[in-house]
DNA sequence: TCTTTTTTCAAACGGTCGTTTAAATATTTC
DNA sequence: GAAATATTTAAACGACCGTTTGAAAAAAGA
């Protein structure tokens, strides 16, 4: 251990956050088998065997941005939702203010950095599709506590509805969120090109709109 | 060539049959890269050249299998959809209707097979999941003739809309759809157990009520 | 029956995968 | 400066990948 913590090498810190931001990028595009050792460490403009040096193992180094990227939302989205119930003295909060502070934070991100190749739904999109049993238990990590928060706010919100049409709606309105962010060649055929931040901007207000009345409709539905 | 069109062997037919099937299951429990060839042969009890006798690649033999699986149901939502434009003289459809053609196929295979570990709608989110080229031609193929199928009923039905909100809000519906069905885990932890063929009956007609719910609310939206 | 065609099979091809090794190089510590 | 530590590197490991080969086995046609 060092005083300084810094890197012991120039570049050290430098080759690691290449490799994670190589890692991410290939994941976001190709899944967790597009991530090969070999082509992150190229992309990297490193060795293959410092990959293992870093990270120890493929798997590792793919949970670790994983870690990196979800964190940083997951925590917005509380602070959102707890602002907004600050906003409104710790009165219920309407639907749509609720699915704002869940949806916004990852729009805003996709909106940062959407020309790249990296996006962030695209991630976490793929965690939700990626069989590995290691993305199970990241899902559980990050989403689980998240959702119960929500379902949670949510549940103060419809005091008298039944348990079953929270979670079902809820369910829905994840599914429309991960599935509208990711599905890119759908987003570029529907804007025909002007695809640009903006076009993303819009698509977010819209999505809002979307999950929060089809949730409403969902409460107390005669079945 | 023979003139009875029968297998030359006896269980000549079984083989592709089982093949199929086989590559079925791996490809919605593992995606593309999870079918291979020797799993496919291993488990279809065959080997792993006769693969290759019968579809000459693996892409081409997952290929065959996702147009066997796909197009009966894109066959029963058009038939569905035509049916209820009868049934209304032709008159303009009820938004819930319009997605309950485009849903109910679905569920319907969802249900018949969900105990299965090849559920339909695996297939087909992953199949907008995966990355390979030969993937999006597929998409385009099966879903694009479809899509415009459903919009051009849709625009009847809101012959004023803004073309954008009938865009936008249709690709919503989509990924509600595939999202709340692929995502087996929350579904098996929002039934909790009881997830049975009545549970996905009911979060089918949950689904058709959520996604009509949200695109009507979505017209004439004010962004 | 014998011939022809269809189907299966064991074995091998070259290639890529994640991981490991051990030596070389850079950096820090003393 | 020298010693200790941190990092990078080239090379190789065994395992699995999709595909191909050529011959055996089964079925069909004559």
């Amino acid at each position: 251990m060092d005083s300084t913590c810094m890197p012991k090498r120039a570049n050290g810190q430098k080759t690691k956050a290449r490799l994670l931001s190589t890692t991410e990028k290939l994941f976001a595009s190709h899944g967790f088998a597009g991530v090969t050792m070999r082509g992150v460490a190229t992309m990297a403009q490193t060795n293959i065997a410092s990959v293992n040096y870093h990270f120890g193992t493929k798997e590792a180094m793919v949970l670790e941005m994983l870690k990196s990227k979800i964190g940083p939302i997951n925590k917005k989205r509380k602070e959102r939702l707890a602002e907004a119930k600050h906003n409104s003295c710790n009165n219920p909060l309407p639907t749509s203010e609720i699915f704002r502070a869940l949806i916004l934070p990852v729009g805003e991100e996709v909106q940062k950095h959407f020309s790249n190749q990296s996006n962030i739904v695209n991630i976490i999109s793929r965690s939700f599709t990626e069989p590995a049993s290691f993305l199970e238990k990241i899902h559980k990590h990050f989403f689980g506590e998240l959702s119960q928060i929500f379902i949670d706010e949510l549940k103060l919100t419809y005091p008298d509805a039944n348990e079953d049409d929270i979670y079902w709606n809820f369910h829905f309105a994840i599914a429309s969120m991960l599935g509208a962010f990711a599905q890119h060649r759908r987003i570029k055929d529907l804007t025909q090109g002007r695809c640009n931040e903006n076009a993303i901007s819009e698509m977010i207000k819209r999505l809002i709109k979307f999950v929060s009345s089809g949730f409403e409709a969902g409460m107390n539905i005669k079945l």
